[in-house]
DNA sequence: GCGTCTGCCTAAAAGGTTTAGGCAAATCGG
DNA sequence: CCGATTTGCCTAAACCTTTTAGGCAGACGC
């Protein structure tokens, strides 16, 4: 009987394709035994449970997105870094939906330290560097952008801005003028 | 045999509170017969699906938040109108995190055009008032705030501002303050 | 080539979802 | 007030997913 190679990372990148082509809540540890023609029990030597595939496909998303950000990154500052930033998340969320479903599954505290999410903060503050910010303002406004971001692409993935006029590109431009505008007069406590 | 007096209204009642207590993953309609103490296949005269059974819990919810928010908003305006609706969000979140998860869930658009969704949008729209905002500006603006107020509720619930200084309280504040500034001071495009 | 280890297997239990069809309680018309 | 109809909860059953236990054979180390 010839073996099919699985292993956890193989699972996880598997898992990442199924939640982006059908959706997260279809990723299921059967569904992926039938995507590698193996019995479903066969997984259960390369993930604990159901949920550690879930986390496994999260941190993998988490990985490529601090990947892309970073990459954006490099050799930008000021609105321009804010905006190539911003993009990569609203991008990658259209490109990789399930993907990006999965990134926000919670994680337990340890996990989450050991997380490419400790760049993502990173990369936020990096943007930061291009504004006049003193701690805490810094912080705050390290957790602003990461609400809009987030916010602003959970909501426009899920139709929250539905009707047509104006164009949510529209929207999101005006969004990162806005956060510059603030990021530059930032008001005093 | 006596009848259990089950509605459509009271599962779905039932469910949010079961969201509540044990978290939206484990709101299944097997649970809730169990609650209701009642054989399963009964509730699928209430229901259609188990999916059915989530989108009731979030209209309802939809519903619970509005109404707090025109609550809160009613004699408000300007700042004090914002922070009270940014806090109706939050603090709902807080008290009720089931129905909040069941809050966003992804309605058809003929169920989400009947929702109470149609009220978040208008009290969002209430609140700018108190500001000097044309369209299509408003509009950016009624975006903008509820990526912020969604994105930092369910980035602050899912323990992304960890670490503890400083305090999420103090950024809430301060992120009011920061979108207060930012809606007077609004950039021209 | 032999032994060990590992990977995928079969088997099986337990629980969730959903449909079909039945009986009895509630309700309504006379 | 009683018979007919409707409605609500039931049993039964099929199907799927999760997870554990234990087995056999292919891969690898010597």
């Amino acid at each position: 009987m010839a073996r099919a190679g699985l292993t956890t990372e193989r699972l996880a990148r598997a898992g990442a394709e199924l939640a982006d082509e059908a959706g997260l809540d279809r990723v299921t540890v059967s569904a992926l035994a039938r995507r590698f023609d193996v019995k479903v029990a066969s997984l259960y030597s390369h993930l604990r449970n159901s949920h550690d595939l879930k986390t496994r496909i999260a941190l993998l998303a988490l990985e490529e997105l601090a990947d892309r950000g970073s990459a954006a990154l490099a050799g930008r500052a000021g609105k321009d870094a804010l905006t190539a930033l911003a993009n990569v998340y609203r991008d990658y969320a259209r490109e990789h939906p399930g993907r990006y479903a999965a990134a926000q599954t919670r994680l337990d505290p340890e996990t989450a330290a050991a997380s490419a999410g400790v760049r993502h903060a990173q990369m936020t503050r990096a943007v930061l560097r291009g504004y006049d910010l003193a701690e805490p303002d810094q912080t705050h406004a390290v957790r602003l952008l990461g609400s809009v971001f987030h916010g602003y692409v959970s909501l426009e993935m899920g139709g929250g801005f539905s009707h047509s006029t104006p164009d949510t590109q529209e929207t999101w431009t005006r969004t990162l003028d806005a956060l510059d505008s603030l990021l530059r007069n930032w008001p005093a406590p």
